[in-house]
DNA sequence: CGGAATTGCGAAAACGGTTTCGTGTTGACA
DNA sequence: TGTCAACACGAAACCGTTTTCGCAATTCCG
């Protein structure tokens, strides 16, 4: 990269101090008309820009939020970061983002270097192999080192920070409560398996549904995917059962769903409807297009940097963790029979 | 945020000067190992973390890329942030995103943030408001400053630097060819506003293919969709003109050209044979599969990056910009018939 | 035992800015 | 003519780290 012009080249060539220089181009009063001008001008000339790691440095800010994400190729995830970058924009900070990949190792890793004064805050979302290991004093120590964090999403309640959630259990149960309202009798529920916390709320809210309109919770009726086999090898059994209806925890899920049950002569919605999570373009674009549970990503992303933002600038005031519930809504397309 | 440790915090702690902090912290032979161990014990004690603002202005490198891409939400550019990151991470990188909106403004605004030292290089897919523009100034600046640039998907010739682009026209002309191979006599295309360079491109690619097959290109059959309108109002006038195979230049107009297809009772693929460009989530859950072009978007984030830190690494050696094309691939799937 | 080599450490400059606190020169006023 | 304020600018500290160089004190060797 070509030598930048600095503040020193700048007084040197001209004769006078930085401080000189440096007052004149935030247009101070020290400084006289002339001199600004002088200074002012030879600045334009050669396009000076200040070094933004010395200002860094000076202000200890780095007007950076750092945002950890389990994976990017996703709808909900990018739905997220683009809520994230906007309202950080607004407010004047940019984003470094970095990806889990769902491993421990890489989390760990990712919050190491970012909490070494890279970032002003964290916005993260835990990684499975996290969850699944329960091991979260990365995290505990983060918050011991008072570095501003936001848990969205997947979050655990022994981290003590911000968090903004998902209201997993509602959209579960507003999914289930809507099929038995359309007629559905015997809903399956097709999920990954359960240490995934938001599989796990979604479930519970299934299970509410179910109850509050008395109908035994089936364990045969719930399957909980591995992505490592066969999609429809797993799912064929709960198709023998006579079900009405399926309640899968994300669009992929139902839209392999779908595909089985029209291979297998089943209309949708007629004879099975099904409801998914996240309302993606799958959901949007394939035919019939799905009923879903929308989980408003973006508006994650939006509430999660403001209360960031929030807690980096008001540093003083003492801190009591906030905890954000974003209401999840059924977005009702053509894979569901109208509810009576 | 705590107040954090600093060398300058150990070294008076512990009565000795901040060099000698910095060298024990290193192992450095210069320091006896008395002295090291009572250190570096004081600073795994105090988890002490060396502050990479300070670092990045000693070494003149922040070891972070810049990206600039004109959307998140999208499974072409998510997919290549994806490959850069991934790359990027292996070499010691991180990087910093930011979205342009397709808006001239926001990108300026960007390239101008980062430019300031931020970052060691930048990667940046041209926003379409500064493509219709043509007011590229605010690149060439950057690279009359010599600063490490890759332009990915959208680029212009006039901007002297790094590129990795997607052969769209050839992917154009396989998908044409594709389906006049299939039988197809008669093929619509819908496209963008001629001024999306990547359109333009898709389009010489279909042009191409009819030329080779000695059939005129028809403008009518040529629709560009203006996205603050109705689609399905733009599109009708081509069904009507017994055509049997569609071009769109992405999954979306492809995905409703389908459903537009099926509503007027047409079967696809047997009356009518659609290709997308794009090979995301839609081409391969929706019904019918649909048939596409894979950009390739991984890779094409994989070269863009080891590009970039080539050049940002390899600062001296005479530069000459280089090109990148990255071949596109036609994935079958159940859109189209089989070819001949 | 004297000079040289080695060891162990500190002072200071450097990265590129900002900011506080002088300080010398004016000019006005008593 | 002496005093004081205003003006215009510079010196130096500071942010946190690395690194070169220099300087004692000790050890080694003849």
């Amino acid at each position: 990269m070509k030598q930048k012009i600095t503040i020193k080249t700048i007084a040197k060539e001209l004769g006078v101090s930085t401080s000189t220089v440096s007052k004149a181009l935030k247009d101070s009063h020290e400084i006289s008309e002339e001199t600004k001008q002088k200074i002012q001008a030879y600045a334009n000339l050669y396009n000076y820009k200040p070094n933004n790691l010395a200002l860094q440095l000076r202000n200890q800010k780095t007007k950076l939020i750092g945002v950890i994400l389990p994976q990017i190729v996703h709808h909900f995830f990018s739905t997220i970061i683009k809520g994230i970058e906007e309202v950080a924009n607004e407010k004047g900070y940019h984003i470094m983002v970095c990806f889990s990949k769902e491993s421990y190792k890489k989390e760990y890793e990712n919050l190491r270097v970012l909490s070494n004064g890279s970032v002003d805050g964290l916005i993260v979302s835990i990684a499975n192999e996290t969850l699944e290991n329960k091991d979260f004093s990365h995290f505990k120590d983060l918050v011991s080192e008072e570095i501003p964090l936001v848990l969205i999403d997947r979050v655990v309640s022994e981290i003590m920070c911000d968090k903004v959630v998902v209201d997993d259990v509602g959209g579960g149960y507003k999914a289930t409560d809507y099929l038995l309202h359309s007629g559905c009798k015997k809903i399956a529920l097709v999920t990954t398996p359960n240490h995934v916390s938001v599989s796990a709320l979604r479930r519970q809210g299934y299970e509410k549904a179910l109850i509050e309109n008395y109908i035994k919770s089936d364990a045969s009726l719930i399957v909980e995917i591995d992505d490592d086999k066969d999609f429809n090898t797993q799912i064929s059994h709960i198709f023998d059962q006579d079900i009405d209806g399926i309640l899968a925890v994300n669009e992929i899920y139902a839209a392999k769903c779908i595909r089985y049950a029209k291979e297998k002569q089943f209309d949708v919605p007629n004879d099975i409807s099904v409801i998914g999570f996240t309302d993606g373009l799958i959901s949007e674009y394939s035919t019939p297009s799905i009923t879903c549970v929308a989980q408003h990503g973006f508006l994650m992303g939006k509430q999660a940097v403001e209360m960031l933002i929030h807690h980096i600038e008001n540093d003083s005031e003492d801190y009591h963790p906030r905890r954000n519930v974003i209401s999840s809504d059924l977005i009702v397309r053509e894979s569901t029979k109208s509810s009576s």
